[in-house]
DNA sequence: ATAATTTTGAAAGTTATTTTCAAAAATACG
DNA sequence: CGTATTTTTGAAAATAACTTTCAAAATTAT
C-alpha cells in the first residue's frame, strides 16, 4: 500500500500508456533524492552529474507528469522562477527576502479559521496558498 | 495629512525630480476611479477611452511608480497576467477557479496566529499573501 | 527482428513583461 | 516669453521563463 514514488509514477506511466525511459528515472530519483525545494534549473545540473546529455526540456516535461500523478507541487513564490517540492503534508512558506531561505510551517487553527471563511461565503476550497514573506532570524543579524 | 492618491504621487514626483505630465494623471486617475483588480491590458483599455494615444508601455510605467510610492499593490493569482489593487486596508483573497471571479476577507485571528507563527520562528515579517483558490457559489450551482 | 508509438533534445514559439531609443513634452533658466 | 536641459512617451526590440514543434532515437508490442 505504501507505495514508494517510482512505484506511483510507474502506475501512472502505464496506466496512459507511456513510456519507460532512463531520464525519467534519473529525474525522478534525483528529484526525490534531494529534499529542497528546486527550480527547473537546479535539478537539471543535479541530473547532468549523472547523465550530461539530458536536457532542460526532459526535465520539464518529467516534473509535469510528477505534477500531474500528485507526486509534486509547482509553487511561484515571488517573481522569477517556479520551484517544485515534493508532494507530503500539507504545510505553508515561510520566505526570507533577503537571503531566500524557504522554512515550511503548518497551523491547523489557521486551516480552520479558512474553512469557516470559505463556508461563511458558500465557497468550495480547492487550494490555498499562505506565504509568509519576511527576514529570518539569521538575516537580521547582519 | 489626508492626502489624495494625486497629491501622494505628486510629491513622490517631485521629490525625485520626475515630472508631471497629461499620461501620469489620467492614468492615475482612472485607476484609482475603479475600485477592481486590474490587469495592465484593463487599464490601458479604460485609459484609452479617454485619450486613445495613451501606450501600453507608459500605463505599465505609470503602474510601476504607484507601486514604488506605495499606492498599488501587484498582485500573481495563479498564472498569466498579474493584476494590480489601490493599497488601501490589507485583505487576502478567495479566487475562483473557473470564472476568475476574486472576493476578499480579512480575518484578525489568522493575522494573530501568523505573528504568533513567525514569533517562535524569530521572523520579521514585512508581507504575507494568503489565497484560497476554489469555486465560487455561483460556479457551484452549473 | 520489425513495426508502431512514444521520447528526446535542440530549436523555434509564446506570454508577459522590461528595456531601448529617437522624437516629443515638461520644467528650468535667462 | 524663448531656449536649454532633462524627462517622457510610444513603438519596437529584448528578456525571462516557460511551452511546443519536429526529426531522430529509444521503447514496447507483435
Amino acid at each position: 500500500m505504501p507505495e514508494t514514488p517510482q512505484e506511483i509514477l510507474d502506475e501512472f506511466l502505464v496506466s496512459r500508456g507511456l513510456k519507460h525511459t532512463r531520464q525519467r528515472k534519473v529525474i525522478t530519483e534525483e528529484f526525490f533524492r534531494s529534499n529542497k525545494h528546486l527550480r527547473i534549473e537546479e535539478l537539471l545540473s543535479q541530473v547532468r552529474k549523472l547523465d550530461p546529455s539530458i536536457g532542460y526540456v526532459t526535465v520539464y516535461r518529467t516534473l509535469m507528469l510528477l505534477k500531474e500523478c500528485g507526486l509534486a507541487h509547482q509553487r511561484h513564490f515571488g517573481e522569477g522562477q517556479s520551484l517544485f517540492e515534493k508532494a507530503g503534508d500539507h504545510h505553508d512558506h515561510m520566505i526570507c527576502i533577503k537571503c531566500g531561505s524557504i522554512a515550511e510551517f503548518e497551523d491547523d487553527r489557521i486551516e480552520e479559521l479558512q474553512d469557516q471563511i470559505a463556508k461563511k461565503k458558500n465557497f468550495k476550497i480547492v487550494s490555498h496558498r499562505h506565504e509568509i514573506y519576511g527576514c529570518c532570524s539569521r538575516c537580521q543579524k547582519e
